[in-house]
DNA sequence: AGCACGCCGACT
DNA sequence: GTCGGCGTGCTC
């Protein structure tokens, strides 16, 4: 009996379920969970969508839409994956739609865009006169008329309205203009010439009779082909040796021309083959692979006894105890052994620095995944690894050095996982969902693949350190720094008694100033740390205390010098820096605060002759500006570099003597659970950038509460005393790690139906999880781009049916959104809150 | 997320 | 009247 087949697709669109698309007939073999299938969704759009199931069981649904195509010849997405997205999916509370949006690089997701063009067969003359075109109309097809087609984006910016498709419906009736629905280019080769002889033309014998005959006057073509034969090494009999074009007229000087004529005469053969977007490294570039140093052995020993008991293992190693290089051993052991190596890193740690690092250990077979890349190179790793880049002679690479999305990248034959600086908080997504943590989401994939997981970090989180105490880890420590460099000696400035004493100067206490100066006096160079989360410069009105606030969000606008502009940091408003005070028309209106904007001007008149370089989101926007900045200092160009957290992130410098913490207290003081925990890894790892080989370093930290005790921890670099201290606090307020975290934020833009729907959300829970529920209460921001916001918090006991818990919340969540009472209710989770 | 549809206030 | 904003519902 003939059974109808369907498919259940995954789109990329934040919904809550799979799509059924009947399968036709042409297609049903070649229909593989996995593969991309093209489908239309709605009145119009075309979807690149993953097959997720094929099966017989059509739905209750009339009318089901049939897959328009199949791309791929074998699955993008591996039954492992699957096995990762779907616990993505149920543990961040996500759609299957997100995971798949941002799991699979852009140009391999297909998307159909409208565009709308004038219409050629159309001729006004005969009937413009019958047509009435109102004023929008006409504009939108005279610059249709005159230049390329456009969106509908480009259309609302033309015309500055919101919505103008009643527009372009109406000229598409009037038949003016057509609208065509394109499907996106998607991912292209990068190609390349090769040249070779043709086969005919492959023997000694018809190569001299070409010499002969077609090229006798021709000394050109025969130049050319001479060193075509002499670059190869011509042998008889053996295939011809292709070889790029580029390459041959640069070597030889030909001119491309005669290469053409040879090709045209027969002789020369012109193919085309894609190439990698990746530079390739010289063939004969040899692994430089270090040995170890005695205690960094042992250590490497250690990992691979652990490994044989557990599958996770944290390698906790103070700041430059070369932990790099234990980690290269490791690797180079897994790959001798045939497996994968994933190295899983926080974006601004992933560096020129340690890439070059990488790749003299283990030269091509390298493979990085960074957001700095294009999505082509995205795509090239994301196939390369699938083991089809369509790359002559390359094979999948053994180690994949990659930040936070890498975690979704096709591993086949994974060993091992290695998670630098397994603390860094930018390892968590927040915006936009799904809002994972690649760090927890790298041992899910370790878990699913059989591979062990390195964690590697100087300040480990008090989640790691936690389960490495309580055995779930195994522990390596690593107490000692390579070639014994000393640990920083570090100072303290209270800026408190240096303000009594009126000993100030701007932003720097003398001792700070004073150690400043004797660097900079012996050549060397300073890092100047300056955390301005929180603390960002804002406009004043000095007679009635007025300040510019947002008009779409509950918050003070950020002064940007660079732009001199006011800028919301939450919805990117911007306004113009105002001259006079909106409320009592003073004049009189300064800034306040300071950031490393700040510093860097005051730096440049506390010491003129210095040079400054500031590193920040701000400065570092750009694709080299990074690089550039980084170089700079590295090779001695800047003395003193002022950063936000950037500058504590994985870099070795040989000549940094001193750090300064220009504000702790700002750290210390901010509102959130984790932030004594933070501002000591914060500060250790700062610091860690202090002293050289010979020479020991030295940290300022300038604060107003020197008998602070994460101060005093730091001071005895004691990290220990740190976590038992922070462990038994979250102990006693019941905090991660002694339980889970969800926050579920409620937007609405009518303030009493965001309370109403709050207050009954948080009701319902309660019914079944009485005491894990906190709020709900208004966030420190109340109100973002005319949202009202109201965010609960859920803590879910440690040994929790987490799962049942998640059901139900959302359980709950579809009842409020579906009450007629809370229309227009959004809900955002955000599950293991950074 | 788009996109269609329908309601409603504010202009020519 | 009609234009354009905005809320609501649906997508195999």
């Amino acid at each position: 009996m003939f059974q109808e087949t369907y498919a259940d697709l995954i789109l990329p669109l934040p919904l809550n379920q799979l799509f059924t698309y009947r399968v036709p007939l042409h297609l049903i073999p070649l229909c593989i969970p996995g593969k991309r299938a093209i489908v239309q969704f709605g009145a119009k759009k075309i979807y690149s969508a993953i097959i997720r199931h094929v099966h017989h069981e059509g739905k209750a649904i009339e009318n089901l839409k049939e897959i328009i195509d199949i791309m791929d010849n074998a699955p993008m997405v591996l039954p492992v994956q699957f096995s990762f997205w779907d616990w993505m999916t149920a543990y961040y509370m996500c759609t299957p739609g997100e995971v798949y949006t941002a799991g699979i690089p852009a140009g391999l997701r297909l998307e159909s865009n409208t565009t709308i063009k004038y219409n050629s067969g159309f001729f006004d003359d005969e009937f413009s006169e019958n047509l009435s075109l109102n004023r929008n109309e006409n504009r939108v097809l005279d610059a249709l008329k005159a230049g390329k087609p456009l969106n509908l984006t480009e259309i609302n910016d033309l015309l500055g309205i919101k919505n103008s498709m009643p527009i372009v419906k109406s000229l598409v009736e009037k038949g003016t203009v057509l609208v065509e629905e394109e499907l996106g280019e998607g991912f292209k080769y990068k190609t390349e010439k090769y040249i070779s002889l043709t086969e005919e033309f492959s023997t000694d014998q018809m190569l001299n009779q070409a010499f002969d005959t077609i090229l006798k006057r021709k000394p050109r073509q025969s130049e050319i082909l001479e060193a075509y034969l002499a670059l190869v090494g011509f042998e008889q009999e053996k295939e011809p040796k292709p070889i790029a074009l580029k390459e041959f007229l640069l070597k030889t000087g030909g001119k491309p021309a005669s290469v053409a004529e040879l090709a045209k005469n027969g002789i020369f053969k012109i193919t085309v083959r894609n190439i990698s977007r990746f530079q390739a490294i010289a063939a004969n570039a040899m692994p430089v692979i270090n040995p170890l140093q005695e205690f960094q052995h042992e250590a490497y020993l250690n990992i691979l006894e652990l490994f044989a008991q557990k599958d996770t293992v944290l390698l906790h190693g103070v700041t430059s105890s070369g932990k790099t290089e234990i980690y290269i051993h490791l690797i180079a052991k897994y790959i001798s052994e045939g497996k994968q190596v994933f190295y899983l890193l926080p974006e601004i740690a992933l560096t020129t620095q340690i890439v070059d690092r990488l790749r003299k250990a283990f030269g091509n077979r390298v493979g990085v995944y960074h957001s700095k890349f294009s999505d082509a190179e995205r795509v090239e790793t994301y196939k390369n690894l699938l083991g089809f880049d369509g790359i002559e002679g390359s094979s999948p690479c053994m180690l994949v050095l990659g930040v936070r999305s890498a975690v979704f990248l096709p591993f086949k034959n994974l060993g091992l996982i290695i998670v630098d600086e397994e603390h860094e908080s930018s390892y968590k997504q927040i915006n936009p969902s799904p809002r994972y943590q690649a760090r927890d989401s790298a041992l899910v994939l370790a878990r699913l693949t059989g591979a062990k997981t390195l964690l590697g970090s100087a300040t480990p989180s008090l989640e790691t350190y936690f389960n490495a105490k309580s055995g779930k880890y195994g522990l390596v420590n690593l107490t000692r720094r390579y070639l014994d460099i000393a640990m920083p000696e570090i100072l303290l400035a209270d800026v408190h008694e240096a303000r009594r004493k009126k000993q100030m100067k701007s932003l720097f206490t003398p001792l700070l100033l004073k150690e400043m100066e004797m660097a900079l006096a012996q050549g060397e160079q300073i890092i100047l740390f300056q955390n301005r989360r929180g603390f960002a410069i804002y406009l004043e009105c000095h007679e009635c205390g007025w300040v510019p606030r947002c008009r779409y969000c509950d918050v003070s606008l950020t002064y940007h010098r660079f732009a001199d502009k006011l800028i919301c940091h939450y919805c990117g408003f911007t306004h113009d820096v105002y001259k006079k005070c909106d409320n009592c028309e003073s004049t009189n209106i300064r800034t306040k605060g300071f950031g490393t904007e700040k510093v860097e001007d005051e730096l440049k008149l506390f010491f003129p002759k210095a040079t400054v370089q500031r590193l920040d989101l701000d400065s570092a926007k750009g694709k080299h500006a990074y690089n550039k900045i980084i170089g700079d200092f590295e090779n001695g160009k800047t003395h003193i570099l002022v950063g936000t957290q950037m500058v504590t992130k994985g870099l070795d410098f040989e000549n940094v003597s001193l750090v300064g913490v220009l504000d702790a207290n700002q750290m210390l003081n901010f509102p959130d659970f984790r932030a004594y925990e933070r501002s000591y890894q914060l500060m250790a790892q700062v610091g860690g950038r202090a002293g050289r080989k010979n020479k020991q370093g030295k940290v300022v930290i300038q604060t107003v509460s020197p008998e602070n005790q994460i101060i005093r921890q730091i001071l005895a670099n004691n990290y220990l005393n740190m976590f038992y201290t922070q462990a038994a606090e979250r102990r006693q307020f019941n905090y991660p790690p002694y339980c889970r975290l969800i926050t579920i934020t409620m937007k609405h833009k009518n303030k009493l139906i965001l309370d109403d729907s709050a207050a009954e959300f948080a009701k319902l829970l309660r019914t079944r999880m009485e005491k894990s529920i906190i709020g709900p209460e208004y966030p420190l921001v109340g109100k973002i781009y005319n949202f009202y916001l109201k965010t609960m918090l859920v803590k879910l006991e440690k040994n929790a049916q987490a799962e049942q818990n998640k059901i139900f919340i959302q359980q709950v969540a579809s009842r409020i959104l579906n009450h007629e009472k809370f229309k227009g209710l959004f809900l955002i989770y955000d599950v293991d809150p950074y």
